[in-house]
DNA sequence: TCAATAGTTTAGAACAATTCCAAACTACTT
DNA sequence: AAGTAGTTTGGAATTGTTCTAAACTATTGA
């Protein structure tokens, strides 16, 4: 009956990925409800591309690069994830859509999210006429003192 | 007269320039001079390695982009330059070392310096503990609402 | 239930920004 | 002037990403 129980979990995970992708108009395919599952169960996650690629082969999951890009690019746009830029070169894709700031350890290139609860910039300049502001993002730079300087 | 308050004038330039690579320890070669004197006479800048070849190019100073590549770099690790990331792609580097934050032109690319004074950030939480902070940076995203949405 | 259709996946080519390389060159020292 | 260490360069290589066109598949509605 764990067993049972297991499965139930289990019917229940795919019931929600399915919804959330229907929701957004994508057809959930084996690679997008794969690929959904990696992203979103569980806590919420910084990953790049190639990352999201290496995993999804270590789980068994079919899937081309192309995919990974497409995938990501469409859950972004559907408003699924968020794109971070921290680092030229890599794009790291943010499971996590609500407002808020990061922290960057610089030497592992990690993020770690920062509640935009609380946190306020005050003393800007106003936005420059013809303009709207679309997000402000707070980025803390952080050396890891220790072993290698 | 004027002709030769214009060569005082260079000389004072090339002079600047100078001392100010030396003081850095590296070598015044014809390149490094030039690309100096285009990013560092004049106001502050952001300039992409490829914009910085351009302007190389059309000031007649044969420079190959190997070596715009290799300066960016030193003059960014001697503290003349700071690299800014806001784009994935494309490395920013900007003449403005000191502390400020900027204003980003989503459609254009095109960065603004905001003067750091003033600006507060409240509300963090402490920097875990092993690591120091070693920049905050404050972006904030503009949308140019007007012809093209 | 079975096309027809529109949307999706994929391998591989193409692309853009950047780095690497090893040979030629040049600034500084003696 | 010669020696040395630092610098520049064209071109190849690498990296992350996008494009392409052909094969595949989910959805629809007859
Ligand atoms: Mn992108
Ligand atoms: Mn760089
Ligand atoms: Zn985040
Ligand atoms: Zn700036």
């Amino acid at each position: 009956m764990a067993a049972y129980i297991q499965t139930v979990m289990e019917t229940r995970r795919y019931a929600r990925v399915l919804a959330r992708l229907r929701s957004v108009g994508l057809r959930p395919t084996r690679q997008r409800l794969a690929l959904a599952r990696l992203l979103f169960d569980g806590g919420n996650r910084h990953v790049t591309a190639e990352q999201l690629h290496s995993e999804a082969l270590e789980a068994n999951i079919r899937v081309s690069l192309a995919t990974i890009y497409n995938t990501l690019h469409q859950f972004t746009r559907a408003g699924l994830l968020r794109e971070v830029v921290v680092d030229h070169g890599r794009a790291y894709f943010d499971t996590n859509t609500k407002e808020h700031h990061h922290f960057l350890f610089e030497d592992s290139g990690r993020l770690q999210d920062i509640p935009s609860k609380g946190v306020t910039v005050t003393g800007l300049p106003a936005a420059p006429s013809g303009t709207t502001v679309s997000r402000i993002e707070v980025i803390i730079r952080l050396r890891e003192h220790g072993s290698s300087q």
